[in-house]
DNA sequence: TATTGTTATACTCTATAACTATA
DNA sequence: TATAGTTATAGAGTATAACAATA
């Protein structure tokens, strides 16, 4: 093996993830959102109402940037705030009609996105593909964990 | 195959996409560099010398954001602004000698993040990993020239 | 008249810090 | 005293549009 096709092939790796944040932005602003209030209103789908500290923790941002999704999530009618029902400093993130139905939309799109991807590759090339994605993210993991500790 | 499986890949290959993502923008940080920073500098090492309208074309961005992202590199000491030498419209967007070590040391990550990723992969998980690789990439490709046409 | 890069203006995402209301 | 969310302030990236200098 060498360094040459290491290197080729981490530049595919790169151009698959340009190509597929261009898409899902594409498809997103379409419907009128980002990519940051899409992975709010994706988290939201699989907490259920919360509030709006569980989707900082969650998507390890800021309150304050919360603050400013929701601000526009709601300007544009896919969540409400409402009230906790125990504790009133705090504020339910809620789907709107709208909005569940946004949120259900995406979940489509993946889906269909999946099919477009892989429906065609041959059985073995998936397998391999599968395997080689699942020891280069554990590889990643360990290079990130390796630059924490330093 | 079943769709659950295409469904986890590509929840696989989001989540290396973030990772990627994290990884690249510490790396930067460290550097006194963002990632629209560095791609800007990427692209000055690969053209050699050159206007900030090429740089806006090739980077997909408007020559406003390329205005600002030099600025940027100028005020922290990466590039220069010379002129043009038959076009006084124009100007060279040029490495400072800081920005050329920084250009190499970036080249250098890359190297070294392709053979952390994949030294050890095995030989027929790193060419299914790559045919697999190149199959998306391809499919992608036509998804997102499907949309452009509609 | 067309092109290069700028200024003017605006929107989004994000961060830190100070503050209010509540626990 | 600690927590939830806000306001204040700031910086980065990007976009459109109007404009100056030059081709």
């Amino acid at each position: 093996m060498h360094a040459e096709r290491w290197e080729t092939t981490l530049g595919r790796v790169l151009e698959l993830t340009v190509l597929l944040g261009r898409d899902m932005a594409d498809s997103l602003a379409r419907e009128g959102l980002t990519e940051s209030r899409a992975h709010l209103l994706w988290r939201l789908q699989q907490r259920g109402p919360c509030t709006q500290r569980t989707l900082a923790t969650d998507m390890h941002i800021t309150p304050r940037a919360i603050t400013a999704l929701v601000d526009g999530l709601v300007a544009t009618g896919f969540v409400t705030r409402e009230p906790h029902p125990s504790d009133r400093r705090a504020t339910l993130v809620t789907f709107t009609e709208r909005g569940r139905a946004t949120a259900h939309g995406l979940l489509d799109s993946y889906h269909r996105l999946a099919r477009q991807l892989f429906a065609d590759l041959p059985d073995d090339t998936f397998d391999g593909f599968d395997a080689g994605l699942l020891h280069v993210i554990t590889r990643l993991r360990d290079v990130v964990a390796a630059k924490t500790t330093e």
